[in-house]
DNA sequence: CTTTCATGTAGTTGATCTTCTACATTTCTC
DNA sequence: GAGAAATGTAGAAGATCAACTACATGAAAG
């Protein structure tokens, strides 16, 4: 069994290691601190299951994500997220994930959920699949902000919480006028007309 | 050495554990799941310090702070949060924490932390002593915006609700960059860094 | 399989904003 | 009541941003 696991905590990465380690004695675990390392050793060797923090500095999990589907399209992903707040757990099935877990979830069902997807199937905690049904009852039309592109979505969050353009640019390597862009797209598509409204939204729905 | 761990993660409890354990081969680490526990913990034997995170189920880690300054008052809390956001760094050592671990310090500096607050100093990083120094100046027992003046409250709510520093000029019949030089002089009373700041502040108590 | 639409990305340029500085008035404070 | 601190007010210059435009790519639609 070769497991990677992404998180920029190292303590959670041992954590998760020692825990790993007690299931599958025999199991090779390898580790990546960040993006960037992360799809390095997914395409240096080949895992059964990567296991990776939705929050990581440089570009996000969610990014990693997508790259990683394109590198090695059948490997299964667990997006793991220390925040109670499981707004990303739809988008990050959407993007391919193998299964989302929790804040809350991580230490009990990780072991099954890797059995789980080890099967080719989806590991759907009961609290996800709650979410989705009421997605799909109430359809997106409703969620203003769920028009938004991944990347839109991820500069949304930092301008409402008061990022400036120009932050942002730096923390994602684009240019200032790249998001500035994205900001109008994001002020458009939700029909809005200020960085105000934007923080209002996300803080009524808990998004940041 | 008598190391008492509180966090609802098992993982971080682990991965905290084997990181003590190498710095501290015959420690004793002791683990609480959740702040009941701790305060059990904290009651049948006496540790050396604990290390606790702030977010917890139930009642949460200032609570459980709190009550342990009451049982113990001489037993060091190092208190840690995963969350970037250090809101809670000044909250946290007013209520008699040893010290206050960020996101990022936490793997980096525990070591020196425990050591430091086993000297009975407090332990301090960097940026929270910025924080610190600048709540002495400005000290945080008022409501915030008790400092402003009329006339930079006025112009705090028109921020805080979205008008940019020229509309606000234009309403008022002021220079741009009288606007702006209150809004410099909001931002520094309220000690917050950007409108969206201001927003959510204004927001949380219904100023606008 | 092509047309169309969404998305990711940026340059140019004019608009807006911030910072630093400054200086009267007020208003505390001793 | 004199000195100190807070307040109301701006200008100049540089930093930052928005609007418009553009283009490549990928996905959806037909």
């Amino acid at each position: 069994m070769h497991i990677l696991i992404a998180d920029d905590h190292a303590i959670v990465r041992r954590g998760l290691k020692i825990l790993l380690l007690e299931e599958y004695p025999s199991a090779e675990i390898g580790e990546a601190s960040d993006a960037e390392s992360l799809i390095q050793e997914v395409i240096r060797k080949s895992w059964d299951v990567v296991i990776c923090d939705i929050s990581m500095p440089g570009r996000s999990g969610l990014d990693a994500l997508s790259q990683i589907k394109q590198i090695a399209p059948k490997l299964p992903v667990l997006i793991m997220s220390m925040y109670p707040e499981d707004q990303y757990a739809l988008r990050v099935l959407k993007t391919g994930a193998a299964g989302y877990l929790g804040k809350e979830t991580i230490h009990d069902d990780i072991v099954k959920a890797i059995q789980t997807v080890q099967l080719g199937k989806k590991f759907i905690t009961p609290a996800i699949a709650e979410k989705l049904a009421h997605a799909i009852e109430t359809d997106a039309t409703t969620q203003l902000h769920d028009k938004l592109s991944d990347r839109e979505f991820d500069v949304f969050k930092m301008i409402a919480s008061g990022k400036s353009v120009s932050e942002i640019a730096l923390q994602f390597s684009l240019s200032v006028t790249t998001v500035s862009t994205y900001r109008s797209r994001i002020l458009d598509k939700m029909n809005m007309k200020s960085n105000a409204d934007l923080t209002r939204y996300a803080l009524e729905r808990n998004l940041i």
